[in-house]
DNA sequence: TTCAATATTGGACACTTGACCTGCTTTCAA
DNA sequence: TTGAAAGCAGGTCAAGTGTCCAATATTGAA
């Protein structure tokens, strides 16, 4: 009925196991309810209620509902990094076939529960909080690695650019789906049939795509983050 | 700074003149509120304190705050549709040109502030309430009567199916550039080379799509209205 | 001008939320 | 086994929310 949000959970320091397992099963819980009731229903009351313990047990970990959020949303987004980062590894195809296989993964994912629920309330929240939108970003990057070198694959002639341009607008696309054919939306049947029109539009665009005449050899990527991080983000491990 | 958004207001019966400027007051000051703040932020007291009157005063108008909330997505959703009704009724030009004309017209509402903030607040909002869901379900077929019209004018060999996919998708294509580009986003700045990105690919899409092999004669748009309202929002006039 | 319909105030109510604090209980290494 | 650290219960607090009502002020047609 509900598939168990996988998060990924910060280390802690010097801790009883008990404790460990509650901070897991806090986080866990929070996930939970944003999935089924949305942001403003995650309060701490609704979580205790949901864990049959009591508010103070949960201020114990966290000195602070916003620290609590910001964890939330660190372990969601770290699973979504194993999710893109799987995907970028475990591919030995041809570009063509690459850049495929990470469209479909991609519409597959968008109608999970988890996802459709997900990113739609970060969207709303990044829109109201810097930090939000800069964690957005930075997944974001990420998603984005696997496609833009697909891509400099493809269309060797292309700019720099023009590339991460075309990444952008693939991306863009499928995240776009999300709103029409995501899990128990109208078109969700229609998956099938958008799948193949994104394969065919999005590989067609890559191939057809022609570099700008005049290319600024100084242009950078636009991101919310400082250059180091972004290289770390981008860096070919 | 911010643009002030233009609302249809529903009609209300026999009333003063103050009254009635009142509620166009308080849904402006709700929408300002929506687009600055988010939902959460919307409360009958921050309404108040802006407009500078009592709580009481806005209960005179709206029995609950639901119904308040109701008028307010209301009235955002329809001063959309018309801007839809403007993009379909002020076009003469042929089939492709329109369709390029819609593509670039979205694309320019998508970087003002005010869509920026609002949908995906209603993006979120859909995931939580079904009314919100149906709401949005209209606007966006209101916004697909232009798409599917050009594409079937610009590849009549097409079946209705791949026509209604083709438009779907191309809409998902557009409205996810929200997140990436939108009003004060990092792409922002690159929303001109995505603009002619977006109106080559998808153009192309349609013009090198091709029909299924076996149309099934009963398929209908998926929706999440009746068939009256479907059918009242699809005629044309 | 009159006066009933309408608009608005000011306050009260019950409820929820995050934060915090004191004291009891459990854990687990020394 | 012991005891300090960690976990947790129970309750309080101020600040916020939507709702409601009685009293007052304003409007505009008769």
């Amino acid at each position: 009925m509900f598939d168990l949000p996988s998060l990924k959970i910060k280390a802690r320091s010097g801790i009883y196991a008990t404790g460990q397992e509650r901070v897991v099963q806090i986080l866990e819980t929070a996930v939970e309810i944003l999935i089924q009731d949305g942001f403003p229903s995650v309060t701490l009351r609704e979580i205790a209620r949901r864990m049959d313990i009591r508010v103070s047990a949960i201020h114990h970990y966290y000195s602070s509902r916003d620290d609590l959020i910001l964890d939330v949303l660190s372990g969601v987004l770290s699973s979504y990094e194993e999710f893109f980062e799987g995907l970028r590894t475990a591919s030995d195809l041809q570009p063509e076939e690459r850049l495929r296989a990470f469209i479909n993964a991609i519409l597959d994912d968008i109608l999970t529960l988890k996802t459709t629920r997900l990113f739609p309330e970060l969207w709303a929240l990044a829109g109201r909080d810097e930090n939000v939108s800069r964690m957005i970003d930075a997944i974001y990057i990420r998603s984005r690695v696997l496609v833009t070198r697909c891509i400099a694959e493809i269309n060797p002639a292309l700019d720099l650019r023009t590339r991460e341009n075309l990444a952008l607008f693939l991306t863009a696309s499928l995240e776009g789906v999300t709103i029409f054919a995501g899990h128990g939306k109208p078109w969700a049947g229609e998956m099938p049939q958008l799948k193949a029109i994104a394969c065919d539009s999005l590989i067609a665009m890559v191939c057809n795509a022609r570099p700008i005449a005049d290319p600024d050899p100084d242009w950078r990527p636009p991101t919310l983050l400082d250059a180091a991080s972004y290289v770390a983000l981008t860096d070919p491990v």
